[in-house]
DNA sequence: AAGAGTTTTGTGAGCGATCACAATAACTGA
DNA sequence: TCAGTTATTGTGATCGCTCACAAAACTCTT
């Protein structure tokens, strides 16, 4: 079914359909009225191919990432299905593997072409090579880290405030009574670390002394790995880690290792993933809107498409700390008392952590 | 840069071209050299939406799923997107929410349109649908809930042999020593409720007694609102969940409730999602590969369009139980000694459990 | 070496929409 | 009332590709 046998049953040119279904101005009302009418009537839908060919609206994004299984990443993806498709918008999804230049290139190419606009993600090197290799004219909008300075006005980006997010956490721990709160990062690429920045501002401002950061990954595993480094060091009594399974992973590692949470070890993450609350123990955190923060990206796009500019979209989404029972004061044990512990634990007394592998 | 420029480089008509990169039989093998040739040096790209306004090879499809999030609808999606990646298609993603009539023929006509190809994920209600509603001729494959007899065979249908899985998880839980295993299912829709006869069959095949089989949902919220429920039951010894996060849930319920893992309970679940390992405990569970069974899907998709039909693609996936820390033999204590180690936990004696909430 | 058959290549039309422009209809005001 | 505007509607060409068919260029025979 076509334009032209709408046309033809409303009684009116091709043109005038067309006109129509674009919401063009110059159509008298009761023409308009006629046409919606034998539209709905039909159940008549424009033909995406043809109108892209012809160079109309475009009607699609393509969301261009480098990963959609990673909480951030897959909830976001599910804001922007879910705007897009309140916008009658058909939704591709393109993964980039590798930030080579010629990889990125190709990967915009393919994503372009499809559909017309597009979505970019990043928050790794393929998404911020990305970036700069939208051909000009190209409608496009991005999810980035927070941008330095005002770099990001005006820009078709949004972000979330993660250096308040690690900032309320840190604050959090050390109202708590810990000396300190070292941090656990997740992957750092670009100039401006923030949440790094934010947990190392709120050390300066109470005056408390900043660790060295410890650079980790993305996964549980790599919380697990550092959690293993560190399980006997007494020094630490406080963590944040960039993300929740960062320390969900790096939970498991202590209680493996004989250390209890938040007895022994307080541990915050960030995010605030579906298990969060349900992890053992409940994980204290600091929660993220990803998918709304899909849907201002999606918002933003539509709005450098020109529709719904009515009002302003925001750019920057804030968080919120969700105390669990991950994070508690600080055990004040001496080393003596603490050693006590950990080697009636190691000599098999029937003990406290049923999780804490034997082996 | 259309196909006519490539054909003028090469000097040969436009409809050489199109038949060089549409891989038909009858061109002369110097002639599509040189094609090919100018076609790389240009960098040309045949036009997607001109193809598919001409009739031609689509080249893309769009998955039609009910979710994007949950473990296995967004590893199977990850697969999907790798494998049709590499086969050089574009890959959309739509998703429907309900499964009324109406939602669910919309849903699909919007996700035939741009892309001409379809997989839709069977898991629920509005999946189920879609199966129903596909109009002829539409290259179409799914990835379904182990189909009843031979449903299946013959149809472009992917499946996890998960009837294997609940069966080797509660045989393994009775080799443990358990008397019997309970089942908290996830959501039963099909007939065909594979993973609950697995777990029954191999109950019966035992001679172990078989429970009632309780409902749950896909979260965690459901496991962990079943395990309030059963804290008190020391009748249940071992459970198997019909997934993972219905296991956590449960097991963080049980810590909470005082009860140990797998000292008071033994916990199975199914999936062994990217966390299983880091729970805690370490969740023992039955590995499915969504992923591998997207990639599966998107072969059988490419055979259905008659492409790469050299070796049959399967359509059932195995799967492997992972033993880690969540189930154990069965503890066997009097009732006498459960109820006053409980007591002892709730006047507040120090207590082994350090996340079971205060409250 | 000519006719028949088989490859290989080329031409015209059309997919369903849009653009640019032309044509008509409906209002103005003097 | 009629030219002069402005609002509305219509026509042709085009986007980049693939169909269906026609024409040319090769094979073979006999």
């Amino acid at each position: 079914m076509s334009i032209r046998e709408v046309a033809r049953e409303a009684s009116v040119s091709y043109q005038t359909v067309s006109r129509v279904i674009n919401e063009s101005a110059n159509v008298k009302a009761s023409t308009r009225e006629a046409v919606l009418d034998v539209i709905s009537r039909m159940g008549f839908r424009p033909n995406r191919a043809a109108r892209a060919l012809a160079g109309g609206p475009v009607q699609s994004v393509t969301v261009l990432t480098a990963d959609t299984r990673r909480h951030g990443y897959a909830a976001a993806l599910e804001g922007i299905e879910e705007a897009s498709r309140a916008a009658g918008f058909a939704m591709g999804v393109r993964v980039v593997e590798s930030g080579t230049q010629s990889a990125v290139r190709d990967a915009v190419e393919r994503a372009i072409e499809p559909a017309g606009a597009l979505i970019i993600i990043a928050y790794d090197p393929p998404g911020i090579a990305a970036l700069d290799v939208i051909p000009p004219g190209v409608p496009m909008a991005a999810i980035v880290e927070t941008p330095s300075g005002n770099e990001g006005v005006g820009r078709p980006w949004v972000w979330i405030d993660d250096g308040k997010s690690a900032r309320s956490a840190t604050e959090y721990l050390l109202t708590l009574g810990h000396r300190t709160v070292h941090y656990l990062s997740i992957p750092i690429w670009t100039a401006t670390r923030t949440r790094a920045v934010g947990w190392q501002s709120a050390l300066e401002d109470a005056g408390a002394p900043v660790p060295e950061l410890i650079q980790g990954g993305w996964g549980p595993e790599f919380g697990y790995e550092i959690g293993e480094r560190l399980a006997r060091d007494t020094d630490v009594t406080a963590l944040l880690c960039g993300n929740d399974d960062l320390a969900m992973g790096f939970i498991r590692a202590m209680n493996k290792a004989g250390r209890a949470v938040p007895d022994d070890v307080s541990v915050v993450g960030i995010d605030d993933t579906p298990l969060a609350p349900f992890y053992n123990p409940p994980l204290t955190t600091v929660r993220q809107d990803f998918q709304v923060l899909g849907r201002m990206c999606f918002a933003k796009l539509l709005s450098v498409l020109g529709r719904e500019t009515d009002e302003e979209v925001p750019s920057c989404l804030g968080t919120e700390l969700v105390i669990r029972e991950s994070a508690g004061p600080p055990k004040r044990s001496s080393r003596r008392a603490q050693s006590a512990r950990r080697s009636a634990l190691a000599n098999g007394v029937p003990g406290p952590r049923p999780w804490a592998s034997s082996q």
